[in-house]
DNA sequence: CGGCTCGTACGATAGACTTCGTAGTACGGG
DNA sequence: CCCGTACTACGAAGTCTATCGTACGAGCCG
C-alpha cells in the first residue's frame, strides 16, 4: 500500500512545541534584518521553501545558522526532504498563540519596506 | 501670563523621528523581558510614568539602560520632570507607522503572561 | 546652605550574537 | 560505486549586550 508514511528519514529536527514558543524568543528572531527577511518571502510563497531557495548574501554556515534561530525560537518549521531542507512558517501555531501578532508583523514589515527599500 | 511654556529644563534627551523608527529596532527592544515589562506596565497605566515607579529586579543603572534602549529605538518618550523623569509610550507615532503592531504585540504579551507568569 | 533623592556616566566583566572557514554527513544520480 | 549537491558541526574571531559598582550632576525640601 503506497503508505503515506512521512519517510521519517531518521534525521529529525528539535523543534519547540507551541506552548513552549516565547513572545521575546519570537521577537528576538523577527529583529535580524536577514531573518526578517526569510520570514517575509516564506509569508509571501505560502509554500515551504528550501534553504537554498534564498539568495543571502552571507555564506552559507551563516545561513544555517539564521534558520536554526528561526526554528528554536517557533518560528518556522524546518523538515528535511531528501537532501533539501523545506522550511514553513509555523501560522498556525503562531496565530494560536498570539492571535493577528504575525500579520500586523508582516504588514509592518511590508509598510516599512515601501516607505525605505523598495521605490 | 502663565505661559504653558515646557520649562525645558535644558536637559533634552535624544529620540530618533517617527520616520527613522525602524522595526527591527522595536521588535529588538522588545525581546528582553524586562523590556516588555516595562512597554507593558506603561500601555496599561496610558500615563507617563517615572522611572523608579517601576519596581525591577536589577540595579539602577541597569534600568537606565533599558529605559535608554526604549528611547533610543522610538518606544518611549522620555522627558525631565523635575527630578524625575517621565516616561511615555509613543503610542501615536507606533501606530502611524505600523498600524495595529503595538495592540498586538500587547495581546500577545498579555495572553502570554495570563498562561505562563501569571497564576 | 546641606543633605536627600533621582537619575547619569563611565569602566569593567561575563556572556551572547554574528560571521566565517573548514571539514564532514546524508541523499540522489550516473 | 563514486561524485556532486545540500546542509551541518565545530571552532574561532570580533562585536554587541546585560549587568554591576562607584562616582557624579540636578533638582527639591527642611
Amino acid at each position: 500500500m503506497t503508505t503515506a508514511s512521512p519517510a521519517p528519514s531518521s534525521r529529525d529536527l528539535p523543534h519547540p512545541a507551541r506552548e513552549e514558543i516565547r513572545l521575546e524568543g519570537v521577537l528576538h528572531a523577527l529583529s535580524d534584518p536577514l531573518r526578517l527577511r526569510i520570514v517575509r518571502e516564506l509569508a509571501a510563497e505560502g509554500v515551504e521553501l528550501s534553504c537554498s531557495y534564498f539568495d543571502l548574501p552571507v555564506t552559507k554556515s551563516t545561513t544555517t545558522h539564521h534558520f536554526r534561530v528561526l526554528r528554536e525560537n517557533g518560528v518556522i518549521r524546518q523538515v528535511y526532504e531528501g537532501t533539501a531542507k523545506m522550511n514553513g512558517l509555523r501560522r498556525v501555531d503562531l496565530d494560536a498563540l498570539f492571535p493577528g501578532l504575525l500579520d500586523s508583523l508582516l504588514a509592518a514589515a511590508a509598510h516599512q519596506a515601501a516607505r525605505h527599500d523598495e521605490p
